[in-house]
DNA sequence: CTGAAAGCGCTTACAG
DNA sequence: CTGAAAGCGCTTACAG
């Protein structure tokens, strides 16, 4: 019932299924003439092959997935036209696959890589405890992008997995030092969840270092954790977090926020509280998101370069493609993009 | 290479794969204590099946596809959680397939319906320009969620195919009505792209037939379209379109932005040109995304009920699955929802 | 309850 | 250049 197969074109075009087969894969060693009767009756019919014969079949497709967790993140977002384009320009199909927050990406992985025969796959998002082993059992070329693993893999001299991502710390360390320099002394974070050990944890980290190189005492009471019952990273959690440290009575005069959307939930605290930005309080925000240009004031914030960090990966996963079994891992740098919502505190204040 | 097929299993356990197959499709006719050991095995060896394989046998699987045109839009991201949240509670595997602007749904969905085993699908966006024929040839139950279509379909008596939308001209002309009772007389609206066929034009159309309604005079250089060279619907686009109309010199009071992305940008051009929203102008956008409750000031906007529409197109499709084959459309009405950016206009003014 | 066998729709050596 | 045949990894009647 569910449509024609290859059989029925090769009955239509009294030709054996081979020919059939080798028409529309364009296979060389066909006649022009055959070809293009064969094809013409696929057209015709509207024929379409069943992959899952082919997937089966086949030593190899010609598809890269690009296996995203975190369908929401609009950092995420942002990078899928790059990666989109990139890989077609390699000459690759793309497929963007998602999976649930709460799902297991290591298993995703390796049910898709034995669904179809994949070339190659990158992870967007997520973490993964172990990836050697994922990525030893799934025996295809790998890029982890943006991924949280833990710290033993990521051995400078001789990685064992190919990664692109920022360093967490340090960047959460420049935006800091930023307001430090400004001459801001009371900070805020809007952090990770309590007990986070991943990216929110990480920029905690830089967040304190930066003070402590400024000889600014942490205070406990200016961390901002999201809340569990509501999205993370999403305004909402922003704004809730955001609203505790206003309404608690503690004095500072900056946010130092770790994700843009929950920048934008902020905004909204401060607005509500009556007060102004960046007259009141300065923020800075962290991903570089299209649509925190259009903030008001516009949110200064560390920018993650997409562009490049999806090209990258691309690029990690063509050298594993093309036999260079070395694995390398690439470090960017995120770039304080400074717009309107940071104030200078002079020294008389 | 690719890892342990059913036969390992088999090897492994002592069994026949005809055994195996049943433990781990849950089958009753096995004996409990096979089953504990084949699963135990599958477990330890790390054992997943190989789904195309499966696929291409199974008569039929669990899963529904949602299968999106325009990944970007905000709107449908906003939904992705109750279709997610809503088949799964009906008990069937739900799979997000993405595709390009520029792709072909139809064959899109052609070929995921003959990859997979589908119980149904879910097109979310898109233009469908004779969609009896395409869900004619995939044969598989389907309904229309906000996909564009021509509107010979649309009989309302009996309606050739289920689909679930909003009327949009209807929901513009509200806003625009709303505007006009507030006293605003000098409308100006950032509409789809010159030429456009659906959402876009139909859009326009309520928005003259408002204007007509209160007397007002439909005046074209009040017409900001979108450039084809920026993505639609995208911040960027509202930004430039709504740049073109405030530098005309032309008077007007109010923006009526067909999405809420735009009014992000519409925000930003005027704040750029130095004017108060909604003092100098008032905007109202159109979707009801999140972000733009966070915007300042909050952005009136017309609210797509995206958690309803989700569950209905879930609806229509469980019908269909469970084998009434009338085809039904449900339109929904969108909400204005009141928030500050619109000002009343005195008479006197 | 279990196994041997057929077959899903393709691709790809192998002969010719 | 073309066809007959094997086989990818499963599921599922059919026997026993």
């Amino acid at each position: 019932m569910a449509g024609l197969t290859i059989k029925d074109i090769a009955r239509i075009c009294d030709v054996s299924i081979s020919t059939v087969s080798r028409a529309i894969n364009n296979d060389p060693g066909i006649n022009a003439r055959t070809r293009e009767r064969v094809l013409q009756v696929v057209k015709e019919f509207n024929y379409i092959p069943n992959n899952s014969a082919r997937n089966l079949k086949m030593a190899e497709s010609n598809t890269i997935v690009l296996l995203v967790k975190g369908i929401n993140n609009p950092f995420f977002q942002s990078m899928f036209p790059y990666f989109q384009a990139g890989l077609e320009k390699e000459g690759y199909q793309y497929l963007l696959h998602t999976i649930d927050e709460d799902a297991d990406e290591a298993y995703a992985a390796e049910e898709i890589t034995k669904e179809k025969r994949l070339k190659g796959i990158i992870f967007l998002g997520g973490i993964l405890d172990y990836p050697e082993v994922v990525l030893e059992n799934i025996q295809v070329p790998a890029v982890l992008c943006s991924v949280a693993v833990a710290s033993p893999v990521l051995d400078k001299a001789e990685p064992r997995i190919s990664m692109v991502s920022i360093d967490d710390e340090a960047e959460a360390y420049k935006a800091v030092s930023y307001f430090c320099r400004k001459g801001h002394r009371r900070i805020a974070i809007i952090a990770g969840r309590k007990g986070d050990y991943t990216v929110g944890s990480r920029r905690l980290a830089g967040y304190r270092r930066a003070l402590q190189d400024y000889g600014i005492p942490f205070d406990p009471e200016l961390v901002g954790y999201q809340k569990e019952d509501l999205p993370e990273y999403s305004e909402a959690n922003g704004y809730a977090a955001a609203m505790e440290l206003l309404k608690s009575g503690r004095r500072f005069t900056a946010f130092f926020v770790i994700s843009d959307r929950m920048a934008m939930g902020v905004y909204k605290a401060i607005y509500d509280t009556g007060k102004k930005i960046p007259e009141d309080y300065s923020v800075i925000g962290f991903d570089g998101i299209e649509a925190v240009r259009y903030m008001y004031p516009a949110l200064t914030t560390m920018i993650q370069p997409a562009r490049k960090m999806a090209q990258s990966s691309i690029d990690l996963l063509m050298d594993q493609i093309n036999g260079d079994t070395r694995k390398k891992h690439v470090m960017y740098e995120a770039e304080l993009h400074e717009r309107d919502s940071v104030r200078t505190i002079e020294d008389k204040e």
